[in-house]
DNA sequence: AGTTGGCTTTCACTTACATCA
DNA sequence: CGTGATGTAAGTGAAAGCCAA
């Protein structure tokens, strides 16, 4: 079961300088794969946490003294359509005469690699590599676990941005509902009450405000209309909610 | 200096299998 | 025991960066 990887083999040591980060990918856009160098830490608050977080995982390299002890179980299935492996490396069922068999990765291996997760969202070849070994994995195994764990923090990442948007859309609705109610109040007194004052004395005085006819009399001029800003009714543009 | 092809990594999407209700 | 739902390991292809020729 024990295989060497030699594509990770080559990577450790063609790309051991390549940048490690601690950030996932915040972009939602299919086809915009930032570089390590771009991206962004991982907010730690969104990290999607598991049962198998709660687990201490002190210790668990020590407990793995014996292969079997820390092996991933393997269950049968029908065969998988795929057996070519597109990285020239030889795939399960070639390298153990079977075929593909489903990997469930242990307890203590499924801590471990949470406990490096929180440290670091993805991992440099030497990283892998060690880890690997440490798990009694193949690096393309931990290398796959990491993805599908970016993965995992993502979605969940967009799902609380979702339920959030979601909240500020009910509240935002819900206020508006509120505004158009207190609108349609303020019309309802609006139309019982008298708009303009009509002093008998001629123009308004102090904080009265003269209707157009009674201004245009008072002045002596003809009885245009008045400017439309002068007597802004902002209920006409009520209907705009 | 600009171009190109190979290599590598990451991501999104998908498939297949294991497990559970 | 059969079945659908769910979780997840793994496959695949595309995009993008790096580097040597």
């Amino acid at each position: 079961m024990e295989v060497n990887d030699d594509r990770d083999d080559v990577q450790e040591t063609a790309l051991s300088l390549r940048l490690n980060y601690d950030g996932g990918s915040s972009h939602l856009s299919t086809g915009d794969h930032p570089r390590p160098q771009a991206a962004t830490p991982v907010e730690p608050s969104l990290t999607l946490v598991l049962p198998s977080m709660a687990c201490s995982v002190s210790g668990v390299v020590g407990r793995m003294s014996s292969y079997h002890s820390v092996i991933s179980s393997i269950s049968g299935g029908r065969p998988s359509k795929v057996k070519r492996e597109n990285d020239g490396r030889i795939s399960d069922e070639e390298e153990d005469g079977a075929a593909r068999k489903k990997l469930r990765l242990t307890k203590e291996q499924s801590a471990l690699l949470e406990d490096k997760f929180k440290e670091h969202a993805t991992l440099n070849p030497k990283q892998k590599q060690a880890l690997a070994r440490q798990l009694n994995l193949r690096p393309r195994q931990v290398e796959v676990w990491f993805q599908n764990r970016r993965a995992r923090t993502k979605l969940k990442k967009t799902e609380v941005e979702c339920e959030f948007l979601r909240k500020c859309c009910e509240t935002l609705r819900e206020e508006n509902r509120r505004l158009l109610q207190e609108i349609q109040e303020l019309k309802s007194l609006d139309f019982q009450a008298p708009r303009y004052m009509h002093p008998p004395g001629g123009a308004a005085a102090g904080t009265f405000q003269t209707c157009p006819s009674c201004k245009n009399r008072d002045e002596g001029g003809s009885p245009a209309v008045a400017p439309k800003t002068r007597f802004f009714n902002p209920f006409a543009h009520s209907a705009a909610y």
